[in-house]
DNA sequence: AGACGTTGTCAACGCTGTTGACAACTCGGG
DNA sequence: CCCGAGTTGTCAACAGCGTTGACAACGTCT
C-alpha cells in the first residue's frame, strides 16, 4: 500500500536526523526565509526533494526542528518573592544562545499561522500555566499573561533588536531592574 | 545621461503613490514574504518591473512604504507621575490598527538588516531619546531602554501573538497593570 | 519633422518550494 | 538462487518569485 500523506512514513532515522540537524542550524543562522530547502539538503548531503519527502513541507521541517525547549519549572515553582528577578536571571544567564536563536527564528516566521500557534503554546506552557494559579489577588491570569508579554519584550530587545546597550549591560543590572518591574505585576494586590 | 542608481530618478508622482498605497496595504495584510511584487504591481494596475524601477528593490519598497509613524511626544514630555499608564493608554487607545500592522510587518521582516535598523531607530526616537534624559536616579538610559523593551512586549502580545485574553481585556485593566509595571522602572530611585 | 528624455511593458534569468516518474538497493519466500 | 516487493533516494520539471536588459509609446523642444 502506498503512503497517502505527503510525509514519508518510516525512512532512515539517520538521514532524518542529518536533515534535522542541518535545518536547525541553517534556520537559526539565516532565518526561515533565508534558509532554502536546497541549502539545507546540501548541508545534509542529500537531494532537496528528499527533505520534502521526509518532512512534508518546508514549514513542517521548521516546526519539527525549531522548537522552544525552555524549562522554567524550577523558577515558576519557586517562592513568589524574588520570582521576577530569578526569571530574568534564568532567561539571560542559564539559557544558551539557542533560546535566543529560536525566539528570533520563530517570531520572524510567525507569518505562518502554525508557527504563531506554536509560539503562543510555548509561552502559555512555559509561563502562564505554571504562574497563573500561583498568583494571589485579582486578575491573576491576566497578570500572568502580562508577565509573559514582558518576557517577550526582553527577548525582543536581546535576540531581535539586539540592543547593544542592553546586551552589554551587566547581568546584575538587568536582573535587578527588569526583574523588579516584572515583580510589580506578581506582587500586585488589589 | 542615464541614471546610475537602480531607482528611477523622477517618475510619475501619481504612479509612485499608487504603488506605494498598494504596497502598504498588501504588506500590512500579508506580511513581507506574503506580498509579492507582482501582486502589488497588479493592485496598482502596473507591471511588476515598474515597481522595481521606482523603488529599486522589494526591500526598498518596504522601507519606503511601511514606516512607524508614531508620535508619543505628548506622553513622553508629560509629567513623570503616571507616565507608564499614559504610555500604555496612548498605545492601545489612541493609535489606529495601523500601528500594530506596522509593528507586525516590520518585526517579521527584521531578517533584513536595514529593516532591523529602522525598527531600532524608531524605538530609539520615539521612546528612548525623549525619555532617558528625563529619568532621575542612576542608570537612566538603561532604564529607558528597558521601558522600550516592555513596550515591545506589549506590542508582541497584541499585534503578533494576538493573545485574545489580552486583546479582549478591558483597556482600564491593561493600562493599570502594565502601566504600573512600566512605572516601576520610571520611578526607581537608587 | 526629427531627435530626445520620460514612462511603461515584455521576455528572460536564476532562484524558490514542491511533485511525479524512475532508479538503486534490501529483504523475505518460492 | 532468484524474483517480486518494499524502501530509500535522485532527477527533471512545474509554477511562482525578485530582478534586469531591450525595447515600445509618448510628449516636448528645436
Amino acid at each position: 500500500m502506498s503512503t497517502v500523506t505527503s510525509t514519508r512514513s518510516g525512512g532512515s532515522a539517520a538521514t532524518r536526523q542529518a536533515i534535522g540537524r542541518a535545518a536547525r542550524r541553517l534556520f537559526h543562522e539565516a532565518g526561515y526565509a533565508g534558509a532554502s530547502v536546497r541549502a539545507i539538503a546540501a548541508a545534509a548531503g542529500v537531494d532537496a526533494a528528499l527533505v520534502i519527502r521526509y518532512f512534508g513541507s518546508k514549514e513542517g521541517l521548521f516546526l519539527e526542528t525549531v522548537a522552544i525547549r525552555g524549562r522554567f519549572d524550577d523558577v515558576t515553582n519557586g517562592p513568589l518573592e524574588g520570582l521576577g528577578r530569578r526569571l530574568v536571571a534564568s532567561l539571560l544567564q542559564d539559557r544558551p544562545q539557542q533560546t535566543f536563536d529560536t525566539w528570533r527564528a520563530m517570531l520572524r516566521a510567525s507569518d505562518s499561522d502554525r508557527v504563531r500557534e506554536r509560539l503562543i503554546a510555548a509561552m502559555e506552557e512555559m509561563f502562564i500555566v505554571p504562574l497563573a494559579p500561583r498568583l494571589t489577588g485579582t486578575r491573576a491570569e491576566l497578570r500572568a499573561r502580562l508577565v509573559a508579554a514582558q518576557i517577550s519584550g526582553l527577548l525582543d530587545a536581546v535576540a531581535i533588536l539586539a540592543d547593544r546597550r542592553i546586551t552589554e549591560a551587566s547581568l546584575a543590572d538587568l536582573v535587578e531592574l527588569y526583574g523588579d518591574s516584572i515583580q510589580a505585576l506578581i506582587d500586585r494586590t488589589d
